[in-house]
DNA sequence: CTGAATCCGACTTGATACTG
DNA sequence: CAGTATCAAGTCGGATTCAG
């Protein structure tokens, strides 16, 4: 009975696994718009429209402690925070965006089918 | 002020769309196992470990409400009833590809940061 | 065998107010 | 500006039951 290593780290598959990283509803959003640059925290959630403190905050802190985002705190009066990609949250926001590129393709059946 | 179509349609960016389908703590990896083949209800609740009969009949609806998935209840006594993915289905699941890949690379750090 | 329907608790998300 | 605290609302997911 040769079980797979995948399995045997409590994982169906490397999507399950990849999942555990990106699965929420903001984290893949997150990913998207630090990939083109790092940004503070307020500029984050003006791009991430109608997400929360509290949950852009709880995710951000998710995706940190997984090593995907760096959070970097200027210690300064007004306070001052950057988030960037790490190497490896580059590499798994890139295998983002053929999805996105399939949901710019296809988006008015995504809205007219809900 | 021009309004990219993406935002008339009351997405953020195209991710956010395709997010709308395959949002869902079970559907991308329903997606990813329909990939190679169609399947009947029960080897289908094999594949995707853990999932309950609930989460993946309702899920399987979402997913046919958004035309990347098909049923077909052959109407018989014993009940057979086969998913499988639609065109469109298809190209979905197939920008689901890196992500796995990216999942299978990681895994061992992804296990290790929970 | 393939589901739908219902109940219920646990967890997630959201709105708002507040702090350094 | 960058969060935290609190409470309310919504969703998830399991167990059970039922139907064809």
């Amino acid at each position: 009975m040769a079980e797979s290593r995948t399995q045997q780290l409590g994982f169906i598959c490397g999507l399950d696994a990849a999942l555990r990283v990106v699965g929420g509803k903001w984290k893949p959003l997150i990913l998207h718009f630090l990939y083109s640059e790092s940004k503070r925290y307020g500029e984050l959630k003006r791009c991430v429209t109608g997400v929360s403190d509290k949950m852009l905050s709880q995710q951000l802190k998710d995706l940190e402690s997984h090593g995907v985002v760096s959070r970097t705190d200027h210690n300064e009066i007004p306070p001052r925070v950057d988030y960037a990609l790490t190497p490896l949250g580059r590499s798994l926001a890139e295998t983002l965006v053929p999805l996105c590129e399939w949901g710019e393709q296809h988006q008015e059946m995504i809205a007219s089918s809900v």
